[in-house]
DNA sequence: TAGATTGTTAATCGATTAACAATC
DNA sequence: TAGATTGTTAATCGATTAACAATC
Protein backbone atom coordinates (compact mmCIF):
# COMPACT_ATOMS: atom_id res chain seq x y z
CA UNK A 1 0.00 0.00 0.00
CA UNK A 2 2.85 2.59 0.69
CA UNK A 3 3.84 4.37 -2.50
CA UNK A 4 7.94 4.83 -2.37
CA UNK A 5 8.53 7.91 -0.32
CA UNK A 6 11.41 9.77 -1.26
CA UNK A 7 12.52 9.71 2.90
CA UNK A 8 11.20 8.97 5.88
CA UNK A 9 8.36 10.74 7.34
CA UNK A 10 8.55 13.57 9.62
CA UNK A 11 10.10 11.98 12.32
CA UNK A 12 13.14 14.38 12.06
CA UNK A 13 16.55 11.94 13.02
CA UNK A 14 17.59 13.71 16.29
CA UNK A 15 16.23 16.71 15.42
CA UNK A 16 18.25 17.23 12.03
CA UNK A 17 16.20 19.12 9.48
CA UNK A 18 15.87 16.71 5.61
CA UNK A 19 17.35 19.86 4.53
CA UNK A 20 20.05 20.54 6.40
CA UNK A 21 20.78 16.63 5.62
CA UNK A 22 20.65 16.77 2.02
CA UNK A 23 23.17 19.87 2.52
CA UNK A 24 25.73 18.07 4.87
CA UNK A 25 27.27 16.06 1.97
CA UNK A 26 27.94 19.41 -0.18
CA UNK A 27 29.83 20.61 2.68
CA UNK A 28 31.93 17.75 2.99
CA UNK A 29 33.07 18.21 -0.59
CA UNK A 30 33.92 21.64 -0.10
CA UNK A 31 35.66 20.96 3.21
CA UNK A 32 37.68 17.62 1.56
CA UNK A 33 38.82 20.07 -0.96
CA UNK A 34 40.51 22.44 1.64
CA UNK A 35 41.39 19.69 3.91
CA UNK A 36 43.48 18.23 0.71
CA UNK A 37 44.80 21.84 0.49
CA UNK A 38 45.73 21.97 4.26
CA UNK A 39 43.65 24.88 5.24
CA UNK A 40 43.52 24.20 8.76
CA UNK A 41 40.48 26.89 9.50
CA UNK A 42 37.51 28.33 7.62
CA UNK A 43 35.12 30.84 8.27
CA UNK A 44 31.25 30.40 7.34
CA UNK A 45 31.45 32.89 4.61
CA UNK A 46 34.14 31.08 3.26
CA UNK A 47 33.00 27.74 3.39
CA UNK A 48 29.47 28.90 2.25
CA UNK A 49 30.80 30.69 -0.77
CA UNK A 50 32.36 26.93 -1.92
CA UNK A 51 29.51 25.52 -1.07
CA UNK A 52 26.98 27.54 -2.92
CA UNK A 53 24.69 28.46 -0.25
CA UNK A 54 24.10 31.64 2.05
CA UNK A 55 26.45 31.84 5.41
CA UNK A 56 23.36 32.48 7.50
CA UNK A 57 22.16 29.01 6.15
CA UNK A 58 25.32 27.34 7.25
CA UNK A 59 26.14 28.45 10.41
CA UNK A 60 21.90 27.59 11.08
CA UNK A 61 23.00 23.65 9.69
CA UNK A 62 25.79 23.53 12.00
CA UNK A 63 24.07 24.25 14.35
CA UNK A 64 21.98 21.63 14.80
CA UNK A 65 25.43 19.36 14.93
CA UNK A 66 26.51 20.99 17.87
CA UNK A 67 28.73 24.23 18.47
CA UNK A 68 31.98 22.86 16.49
CA UNK A 69 33.01 26.68 15.19
CA UNK A 70 35.09 29.42 17.17
CA UNK A 71 33.62 32.24 17.12
CA UNK A 72 35.99 35.14 16.13
CA UNK A 73 37.94 32.19 14.55
CA UNK A 74 36.05 29.89 12.12
CA UNK A 75 35.44 26.13 12.06
CA UNK A 76 38.65 23.70 12.42
CA UNK A 77 38.56 22.05 8.73
CA UNK A 78 39.70 18.77 9.70
CA UNK A 79 37.15 18.50 12.99
CA UNK A 80 34.65 19.20 10.39
CA UNK A 81 35.36 16.81 8.02
CA UNK A 82 35.34 13.88 10.93
CA UNK A 83 32.17 15.46 12.65
CA UNK A 84 29.81 16.02 9.52
CA UNK A 85 31.71 12.23 8.39
CA UNK A 86 30.04 10.81 11.53
CA UNK A 87 26.82 12.21 10.94
CA UNK A 88 26.39 10.90 7.28
CA UNK A 89 28.00 7.98 9.02
CA UNK A 90 30.55 7.68 6.68
CA UNK A 91 33.20 6.78 8.88
CA UNK A 92 31.92 2.94 8.57
CA UNK A 93 31.71 0.78 5.85
CA UNK A 94 28.53 0.34 3.63
CA UNK A 95 28.55 -2.35 1.01
CA UNK A 96 26.43 -1.74 -1.79
CA UNK A 97 24.98 -3.91 -4.40
CA UNK A 98 24.38 -2.37 -8.22
CA UNK A 99 21.63 -4.21 -10.01
CA UNK A 100 21.33 -3.60 -13.67
CA UNK A 101 24.64 -3.42 -15.67
CA UNK A 102 23.95 -0.86 -18.34
CA UNK A 103 25.86 2.26 -19.30
CA UNK A 104 24.62 3.73 -16.36
CA UNK A 105 25.23 0.66 -14.31
CA UNK A 106 28.92 0.81 -16.03
CA UNK A 107 29.04 4.63 -14.73
CA UNK A 108 28.45 3.99 -11.32
CA UNK A 109 30.66 1.16 -10.51
CA UNK A 110 33.39 3.09 -12.01
CA UNK A 111 32.58 6.41 -9.76
CA UNK A 112 35.44 7.03 -7.58
CA UNK A 113 33.26 9.15 -5.00
CA UNK A 114 32.20 6.08 -3.64
CA UNK A 115 34.98 3.96 -2.33
CA UNK A 116 36.09 7.53 -1.02
CA UNK A 117 33.07 8.19 1.00
CA UNK A 118 32.93 4.49 3.23
CA UNK A 119 30.50 2.51 0.48
CA UNK A 120 32.14 -0.28 -0.81
CA UNK A 121 30.91 -2.21 -4.13
CA UNK A 122 30.03 -5.65 -2.70
CA UNK A 123 28.77 -6.99 -6.47
CA UNK A 124 27.77 -5.85 -9.82
CA UNK A 125 24.43 -7.55 -10.51
CA UNK A 126 22.62 -7.87 -14.22
CA UNK A 127 20.44 -10.63 -15.42
CA UNK A 128 21.74 -10.96 -18.80
CA UNK A 129 24.01 -14.61 -18.66
CA UNK A 130 25.83 -12.97 -21.68
CA UNK A 131 27.61 -10.35 -18.89
CA UNK A 132 28.03 -12.71 -16.10
CA UNK A 133 31.87 -12.89 -15.34
CA UNK A 134 32.57 -9.91 -17.66
CA UNK A 135 34.74 -7.53 -15.45
CA UNK A 136 33.25 -3.95 -14.94
CA UNK A 137 35.58 -1.48 -12.98
CA UNK A 138 37.73 -4.25 -12.46
CA UNK A 139 34.76 -6.29 -10.52
CA UNK A 140 32.79 -9.45 -12.03
CA UNK A 141 29.24 -9.32 -12.90
CA UNK A 142 27.44 -11.49 -11.48
CA UNK A 143 24.08 -13.09 -12.28
CA UNK A 144 20.67 -12.16 -10.83
CA UNK A 145 20.18 -15.20 -9.64
CA UNK A 146 22.52 -15.04 -6.74
CA UNK A 147 21.45 -11.65 -6.01
CA UNK A 148 19.85 -13.10 -2.10
CA UNK A 149 22.66 -14.75 -1.39
CA UNK A 150 25.01 -11.78 -2.25
CA UNK A 151 22.58 -9.60 0.40
CA UNK A 152 22.88 -11.54 3.00
CA UNK A 153 26.36 -12.70 2.80
CA UNK A 154 27.89 -9.35 2.73
CA UNK A 155 24.86 -7.27 4.97
CA UNK A 156 23.99 -5.23 2.29
CA UNK A 157 21.61 -2.65 3.22
CA UNK A 158 21.72 -0.25 0.33
CA UNK A 159 21.09 -1.14 -3.04
CA UNK A 160 21.17 0.76 -6.49
CA UNK A 161 18.67 -0.29 -8.50
CA UNK A 162 20.08 0.91 -13.05
CA UNK A 163 17.71 -1.64 -14.75
CA UNK A 164 15.02 -1.15 -16.70
CA UNK A 165 11.77 0.65 -15.94
CA UNK A 166 10.03 -2.83 -16.30
CA UNK A 167 12.44 -4.92 -14.03
CA UNK A 168 13.04 -2.26 -11.33
CA UNK A 169 9.90 -3.23 -8.99
CA UNK A 170 10.59 -6.73 -8.92
CA UNK A 171 14.36 -5.95 -8.11
CA UNK A 172 13.40 -3.57 -5.65
CA UNK A 173 11.05 -6.52 -4.36
CA UNK A 174 14.22 -9.24 -3.86
CA UNK A 175 16.03 -6.55 -2.48
CA UNK A 176 14.19 -5.64 0.39
CA UNK A 177 13.14 -9.34 0.82
CA UNK A 178 17.17 -10.07 1.31
CA UNK A 179 17.55 -7.68 3.65
CA UNK A 180 17.99 -4.04 1.85
CA UNK A 181 16.60 -0.88 3.73
CA UNK A 182 17.85 1.39 1.89
CA UNK A 183 17.17 2.04 -2.22
CA UNK A 184 18.40 4.46 -4.30
CA UNK A 185 16.44 4.33 -8.08
CA UNK A 186 17.59 5.01 -11.15
CA UNK A 187 14.69 3.36 -12.99
CA UNK A 188 12.46 5.61 -14.48
CA UNK A 189 8.91 4.46 -12.51
CA UNK A 190 7.95 4.82 -8.82
CA UNK A 191 8.70 1.83 -6.27
CA UNK A 192 6.36 0.50 -3.64
CA UNK A 193 8.14 -0.45 -0.68
CA UNK A 194 7.45 -1.60 2.87
CA UNK A 195 7.28 0.55 5.66
CA UNK A 196 11.05 1.13 7.25
CA UNK A 197 12.79 1.02 3.60
CA UNK A 198 13.83 4.50 2.09
CA UNK A 199 13.89 5.51 -1.34
CA UNK A 200 15.63 7.94 -3.08
CA UNK A 201 15.37 8.94 -7.21
CA UNK A 202 17.67 10.15 -9.10
CA UNK A 203 15.59 11.18 -12.67
CA UNK A 204 17.54 12.33 -15.64
CA UNK A 205 14.36 12.88 -17.64
CA UNK A 206 13.11 15.23 -14.95
CA UNK A 207 15.25 17.17 -14.35
CA UNK A 208 15.74 18.28 -17.88
CA UNK A 209 11.93 18.82 -17.95
CA UNK A 210 12.64 21.47 -15.19
CA UNK A 211 15.08 23.01 -16.80
CA UNK A 212 12.99 22.99 -19.89
CA UNK A 213 10.00 25.09 -17.87
CA UNK A 214 12.18 27.74 -17.03
CA UNK A 215 14.06 27.97 -20.39
CA UNK A 216 10.77 28.40 -21.58
CA UNK A 217 9.44 31.04 -19.30
CA UNK A 218 12.65 32.69 -19.59
CA UNK A 219 12.12 32.65 -23.40
CA UNK A 220 8.52 34.00 -22.81
CA UNK A 221 9.80 37.16 -20.60
CA UNK A 222 12.25 38.39 -23.29
CA UNK A 223 9.27 37.53 -26.57
CA UNK A 224 6.82 39.81 -23.99
CA UNK A 225 9.21 42.67 -23.29
CA UNK A 226 9.71 43.12 -26.87
CA UNK A 227 6.61 43.44 -27.76
CA UNK A 228 5.48 45.49 -24.57
CA UNK A 229 7.88 47.50 -23.40
CA UNK A 230 10.87 48.89 -24.79
CA UNK A 231 14.25 46.53 -24.91
CA UNK A 232 15.87 48.10 -21.68
CA UNK A 233 13.34 46.66 -19.69
CA UNK A 234 14.00 43.34 -20.33
CA UNK A 235 16.68 42.52 -17.72
CA UNK A 236 14.06 44.30 -14.68
CA UNK A 237 11.31 41.40 -15.86
CA UNK A 238 14.28 38.74 -15.43
CA UNK A 239 15.06 39.75 -12.20
CA UNK A 240 11.58 39.59 -10.45
CA UNK A 241 9.27 41.09 -12.58
CA UNK A 242 5.66 40.41 -12.68
CA UNK A 243 3.07 39.85 -15.63
CA UNK A 244 0.75 42.87 -15.10
CA UNK A 245 -2.41 41.16 -15.45
CA UNK A 246 -3.80 37.97 -14.76
CA UNK A 247 -3.36 34.44 -16.33
CA UNK A 248 -4.46 34.79 -19.80
CA UNK A 249 -4.13 31.43 -21.49
CA UNK A 250 -6.58 29.31 -19.75
CA UNK A 251 -8.12 27.64 -22.33
CA UNK A 252 -11.52 27.85 -23.18
CA UNK A 253 -12.47 24.57 -24.90
CA UNK A 254 -11.67 21.11 -23.37
CA UNK A 255 -11.54 18.51 -26.41
CA UNK A 256 -13.97 15.00 -26.37
CA UNK B 1 30.26 36.41 -8.48
CA UNK B 2 27.24 34.05 -8.55
CA UNK B 3 27.41 30.72 -6.86
CA UNK B 4 25.19 28.12 -8.93
CA UNK B 5 21.71 28.39 -8.62
CA UNK B 6 19.81 25.09 -8.02
CA UNK B 7 16.70 27.04 -9.30
CA UNK B 8 16.15 30.69 -10.23
CA UNK B 9 15.14 32.93 -6.89
CA UNK B 10 11.90 33.73 -5.10
CA UNK B 11 10.52 34.79 -8.66
CA UNK B 12 7.93 31.98 -9.25
CA UNK B 13 6.95 31.41 -13.12
CA UNK B 14 3.42 32.38 -13.44
CA UNK B 15 2.49 31.48 -9.81
CA UNK B 16 3.74 28.02 -10.26
CA UNK B 17 5.73 26.79 -6.93
CA UNK B 18 8.95 25.32 -7.66
CA UNK B 19 7.52 22.28 -5.58
CA UNK B 20 4.67 22.02 -7.98
CA UNK B 21 7.15 22.21 -11.09
CA UNK B 22 9.25 19.30 -10.09
CA UNK B 23 6.42 17.37 -9.55
CA UNK B 24 4.51 18.09 -13.40
CA UNK B 25 7.28 15.46 -14.32
CA UNK B 26 5.86 12.85 -12.42
CA UNK B 27 2.44 13.71 -13.04
CA UNK B 28 3.15 13.81 -16.47
CA UNK B 29 4.55 9.90 -16.65
CA UNK B 30 1.92 8.77 -14.45
CA UNK B 31 -0.46 10.11 -16.82
CA UNK B 32 1.29 8.98 -20.31
CA UNK B 33 0.93 5.16 -18.40
CA UNK B 34 -2.67 5.84 -18.46
CA UNK B 35 -2.96 7.20 -21.91
CA UNK B 36 -0.90 4.34 -23.63
CA UNK B 37 -3.44 1.89 -21.94
CA UNK B 38 -6.21 4.03 -23.14
CA UNK B 39 -7.89 5.47 -19.82
CA UNK B 40 -10.15 7.88 -20.86
CA UNK B 41 -10.44 9.83 -16.95
CA UNK B 42 -8.67 9.78 -13.86
CA UNK B 43 -9.52 10.91 -10.18
CA UNK B 44 -6.87 12.87 -7.99
CA UNK B 45 -7.08 9.87 -5.94
CA UNK B 46 -6.27 7.21 -8.72
CA UNK B 47 -3.33 9.83 -10.45
CA UNK B 48 -1.60 10.35 -7.11
CA UNK B 49 -1.02 6.87 -6.24
CA UNK B 50 0.49 5.96 -9.90
CA UNK B 51 2.45 9.17 -9.03
CA UNK B 52 3.46 8.71 -5.77
CA UNK B 53 2.33 11.68 -3.97
CA UNK B 54 -1.03 12.30 -2.33
CA UNK B 55 -4.23 13.52 -3.62
CA UNK B 56 -4.68 16.58 -1.61
CA UNK B 57 -1.03 17.66 -3.17
CA UNK B 58 -1.93 17.27 -6.46
CA UNK B 59 -5.19 18.79 -6.73
CA UNK B 60 -3.56 22.22 -5.10
CA UNK B 61 -0.73 21.55 -8.12
CA UNK B 62 -2.91 21.30 -10.67
CA UNK B 63 -5.21 24.07 -9.07
CA UNK B 64 -1.98 26.49 -10.21
CA UNK B 65 -2.34 24.92 -13.93
CA UNK B 66 -6.03 25.85 -14.28
CA UNK B 67 -9.23 24.22 -13.77
CA UNK B 68 -9.00 21.34 -15.53
CA UNK B 69 -10.84 18.32 -13.75
CA UNK B 70 -14.72 17.84 -13.91
CA UNK B 71 -16.11 17.53 -10.34
CA UNK B 72 -17.50 14.08 -9.84
CA UNK B 73 -15.99 12.57 -12.43
CA UNK B 74 -11.93 13.70 -12.29
CA UNK B 75 -9.79 14.63 -15.20
CA UNK B 76 -9.31 13.63 -18.91
CA UNK B 77 -5.97 12.23 -19.62
CA UNK B 78 -5.62 13.34 -22.91
CA UNK B 79 -6.33 16.90 -22.02
CA UNK B 80 -4.03 16.91 -18.89
CA UNK B 81 -1.26 15.20 -20.80
CA UNK B 82 -1.38 18.13 -23.10
CA UNK B 83 -1.59 20.98 -20.47
CA UNK B 84 1.55 19.59 -18.21
CA UNK B 85 3.22 19.03 -21.74
CA UNK B 86 2.69 22.48 -22.76
CA UNK B 87 3.40 24.35 -18.77
CA UNK B 88 6.85 22.15 -19.02
CA UNK B 89 7.42 23.45 -22.62
CA UNK B 90 7.63 20.10 -24.32
CA UNK B 91 5.47 21.08 -27.41
CA UNK B 92 8.32 22.70 -28.24
CA UNK B 93 11.65 20.76 -29.12
CA UNK B 94 15.10 21.24 -26.96
CA UNK B 95 18.21 20.80 -29.05
CA UNK B 96 20.60 19.36 -26.27
CA UNK B 97 24.29 19.10 -26.21
CA UNK B 98 25.78 16.61 -24.01
CA UNK B 99 29.08 16.90 -23.21
CA UNK B 100 31.91 14.19 -21.82
CA UNK B 101 31.44 10.86 -23.24
CA UNK B 102 32.32 8.41 -20.95
CA UNK B 103 29.83 5.95 -19.47
CA UNK B 104 27.87 8.75 -18.02
CA UNK B 105 27.45 10.57 -21.03
CA UNK B 106 26.69 7.60 -22.97
CA UNK B 107 23.87 6.38 -20.60
CA UNK B 108 22.35 9.66 -21.28
CA UNK B 109 22.86 9.65 -25.09
CA UNK B 110 21.04 6.64 -25.41
CA UNK B 111 18.62 7.08 -22.70
CA UNK B 112 15.03 6.97 -24.50
CA UNK B 113 13.23 9.18 -21.94
CA UNK B 114 14.72 11.61 -23.72
CA UNK B 115 13.31 11.99 -27.31
CA UNK B 116 9.59 11.31 -26.27
CA UNK B 117 9.70 14.63 -24.38
CA UNK B 118 10.76 16.79 -26.70
CA UNK B 119 14.22 16.72 -26.14
CA UNK B 120 16.97 15.92 -29.19
CA UNK B 121 20.53 15.42 -29.14
CA UNK B 122 21.88 18.14 -31.25
CA UNK B 123 25.36 16.84 -30.46
CA UNK B 124 27.70 14.33 -28.17
CA UNK B 125 30.69 16.44 -27.21
CA UNK B 126 34.11 15.00 -25.84
CA UNK B 127 37.63 16.40 -25.50
CA UNK B 128 39.58 13.31 -26.29
CA UNK B 129 40.37 13.24 -30.09
CA UNK B 130 40.46 9.14 -29.49
CA UNK B 131 36.81 9.58 -29.22
CA UNK B 132 36.20 11.63 -32.29
CA UNK B 133 33.66 10.21 -34.89
CA UNK B 134 33.01 7.49 -32.84
CA UNK B 135 29.46 6.20 -33.01
CA UNK B 136 27.38 6.78 -29.24
CA UNK B 137 23.83 5.68 -29.50
CA UNK B 138 23.78 6.34 -32.85
CA UNK B 139 25.41 9.29 -32.79
CA UNK B 140 28.65 10.68 -34.01
CA UNK B 141 30.99 12.42 -31.03
CA UNK B 142 32.38 15.61 -32.18
CA UNK B 143 35.12 17.00 -30.54
CA UNK B 144 35.17 19.95 -28.19
CA UNK B 145 36.65 22.37 -30.60
CA UNK B 146 33.68 22.66 -32.05
CA UNK B 147 31.49 23.13 -29.18
CA UNK B 148 30.76 26.86 -29.66
CA UNK B 149 29.70 26.27 -33.24
CA UNK B 150 27.37 23.64 -32.68
CA UNK B 151 25.61 25.58 -29.91
CA UNK B 152 25.37 28.54 -32.27
CA UNK B 153 24.10 26.38 -35.54
CA UNK B 154 21.72 24.51 -33.55
CA UNK B 155 20.15 27.38 -31.10
CA UNK B 156 21.05 25.24 -28.30
CA UNK B 157 19.91 26.30 -24.89
CA UNK B 158 20.17 23.69 -22.66
CA UNK B 159 23.70 21.80 -21.87
CA UNK B 160 24.44 18.68 -20.34
CA UNK B 161 28.20 18.28 -18.25
CA UNK B 162 29.23 14.89 -17.39
CA UNK B 163 33.25 15.46 -17.62
CA UNK B 164 35.30 14.82 -14.49
CA UNK B 165 34.94 17.41 -12.14
CA UNK B 166 38.00 19.38 -13.25
CA UNK B 167 36.77 20.05 -16.51
CA UNK B 168 33.08 21.42 -16.05
CA UNK B 169 33.65 25.31 -14.81
CA UNK B 170 35.40 25.34 -18.23
CA UNK B 171 33.35 23.69 -20.21
CA UNK B 172 30.53 25.77 -18.39
CA UNK B 173 31.78 29.11 -19.24
CA UNK B 174 32.08 27.56 -22.97
CA UNK B 175 28.75 26.79 -23.31
CA UNK B 176 27.35 29.70 -21.43
CA UNK B 177 29.47 31.91 -23.64
CA UNK B 178 28.37 30.60 -27.03
CA UNK B 179 24.31 31.03 -25.72
CA UNK B 180 23.19 28.09 -23.28
CA UNK B 181 21.33 29.12 -20.58
CA UNK B 182 20.01 26.17 -18.63
CA UNK B 183 22.49 23.61 -17.24
CA UNK B 184 22.45 19.64 -16.32
CA UNK B 185 25.39 19.40 -14.33
CA UNK B 186 26.42 15.75 -13.18
CA UNK B 187 29.98 16.46 -12.36
CA UNK B 188 30.46 17.01 -8.29
CA UNK B 189 31.52 20.62 -8.34
CA UNK B 190 29.71 23.71 -7.68
CA UNK B 191 29.90 25.46 -11.21
CA UNK B 192 29.61 29.43 -11.01
CA UNK B 193 27.46 31.07 -13.65
CA UNK B 194 26.16 34.47 -14.59
CA UNK B 195 22.54 35.86 -13.76
CA UNK B 196 20.11 34.33 -15.72
CA UNK B 197 21.92 31.08 -16.01
CA UNK B 198 19.75 28.00 -14.80
CA UNK B 199 22.06 25.01 -13.07
CA UNK B 200 20.58 22.04 -11.78
CA UNK B 201 22.78 19.23 -10.79
CA UNK B 202 22.76 15.25 -10.09
CA UNK B 203 24.90 14.20 -7.65
CA UNK B 204 25.58 10.54 -7.58
CA UNK B 205 27.96 10.16 -4.24
CA UNK B 206 25.28 12.95 -2.62
CA UNK B 207 22.38 11.04 -2.63
CA UNK B 208 23.90 7.75 -1.49
CA UNK B 209 25.15 9.68 1.61
CA UNK B 210 21.81 10.90 2.46
CA UNK B 211 20.58 7.36 2.18
CA UNK B 212 23.67 6.47 4.73
CA UNK B 213 22.54 8.94 7.07
CA UNK B 214 19.01 7.24 7.24
CA UNK B 215 20.49 3.52 7.42
CA UNK B 216 22.39 4.46 10.38
CA UNK B 217 19.77 6.13 12.33
CA UNK B 218 17.77 3.37 11.66
CA UNK B 219 20.74 0.93 12.92
CA UNK B 220 21.19 3.79 16.08
CA UNK B 221 16.91 3.03 16.57
CA UNK B 222 17.24 -0.83 16.32
CA UNK B 223 20.45 -0.73 18.85
CA UNK B 224 18.95 1.72 21.08
CA UNK B 225 15.64 -0.10 21.46
CA UNK B 226 17.38 -3.71 22.25
CA UNK B 227 18.85 -1.89 25.02
CA UNK B 228 16.36 -0.03 26.56
CA UNK B 229 13.16 -1.75 25.70
CA UNK B 230 11.74 -4.87 25.02
CA UNK B 231 11.83 -5.58 21.53
CA UNK B 232 8.54 -5.06 20.89
CA UNK B 233 8.75 -1.80 21.24
CA UNK B 234 10.97 -1.39 18.42
CA UNK B 235 8.55 -0.27 15.48
CA UNK B 236 6.89 2.15 17.98
CA UNK B 237 10.45 4.19 18.05
CA UNK B 238 11.05 3.74 14.17
CA UNK B 239 7.60 5.42 13.71
CA UNK B 240 8.05 8.35 15.21
CA UNK B 241 9.39 7.85 18.94
CA UNK B 242 11.88 10.48 19.97
CA UNK B 243 14.92 9.52 22.08
CA UNK B 244 14.38 10.51 25.80
CA UNK B 245 17.01 12.60 26.55
CA UNK B 246 19.56 15.33 24.89
CA UNK B 247 21.65 14.58 21.95
CA UNK B 248 24.03 12.39 24.11
CA UNK B 249 27.34 12.37 21.73
CA UNK B 250 28.29 15.93 21.55
CA UNK B 251 32.10 15.35 21.89
CA UNK B 252 33.71 16.88 24.77
CA UNK B 253 37.32 17.26 23.31
CA UNK B 254 37.98 18.99 19.97
CA UNK B 255 41.54 18.22 18.48
CA UNK B 256 44.35 20.57 17.82
C1' DT C 1 40.82 46.07 24.25
C1' DA C 2 39.25 45.88 19.28
C1' DG C 3 37.99 43.13 15.59
C1' DA C 4 36.07 39.07 13.86
C1' DT C 5 32.90 35.52 13.60
C1' DT C 6 29.90 32.20 15.63
C1' DG C 7 25.39 30.51 17.40
C1' DT C 8 20.72 31.81 18.08
C1' DT C 9 16.61 34.44 17.78
C1' DA C 10 12.65 35.98 15.50
C1' DA C 11 10.45 37.23 11.40
C1' DT C 12 9.21 35.72 6.98
C1' DC C 13 8.39 32.78 3.46
C1' DG C 14 6.96 28.65 1.05
C1' DA C 15 5.03 23.87 1.19
C1' DT C 16 1.90 20.52 2.97
C1' DT C 17 -2.35 18.82 4.54
C1' DA C 18 -7.16 18.09 6.03
C1' DA C 19 -11.51 19.49 5.46
C1' DC C 20 -15.40 20.88 2.93
C1' DA C 21 -18.29 23.85 0.00
C1' DA C 22 -19.09 23.90 -4.81
C1' DT C 23 -20.71 21.45 -8.54
C1' DC C 24 -20.69 17.88 -12.02
C1' DT D 1 -31.88 13.82 -6.65
C1' DA D 2 -27.77 11.22 -4.69
C1' DG D 3 -23.12 10.24 -5.07
C1' DA D 4 -18.65 11.48 -6.38
C1' DT D 5 -14.92 14.39 -6.80
C1' DT D 6 -12.86 18.79 -7.68
C1' DG D 7 -10.96 23.34 -6.33
C1' DT D 8 -10.09 26.23 -2.46
C1' DT D 9 -9.61 27.61 2.21
C1' DA D 10 -7.23 27.85 6.39
C1' DA D 11 -4.30 25.80 9.62
C1' DT D 12 0.07 23.83 10.30
C1' DC D 13 4.52 22.75 9.46
C1' DG D 14 9.25 23.25 7.92
C1' DA D 15 12.92 26.11 5.70
C1' DT D 16 15.16 30.41 4.93
C1' DT D 17 17.10 34.68 6.14
C1' DA D 18 18.73 38.89 8.47
C1' DA D 19 20.24 40.64 12.46
C1' DC D 20 22.84 40.73 16.54
C1' DA D 21 24.27 39.34 21.22
C1' DA D 22 27.76 36.32 22.80
C1' DT D 23 32.42 35.41 22.87
C1' DC D 24 36.85 34.08 21.04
Amino acid sequence: MATGRTHRPATRSRGIPEATVARLPLYLRALTALSERSVPTVSSEELAAAAGVNSAKLRKDFSYLGSYGTRGVGYDVEYLVYQISRELGLTQDWPVVIVGMGNLGAALAGYGGFASRGFRIAALIDADVQLTGRLIAGLPVRHADELEGIVEDNQVSIGVITTPAGAAQEVCDRLVAAGVTSILNFAPTVLTVPDGVDVRKVDLSIELQILAFHEQRKAGEELESSLTAPPVAAKAVRDGGRRPGPDGDVPAVMPA
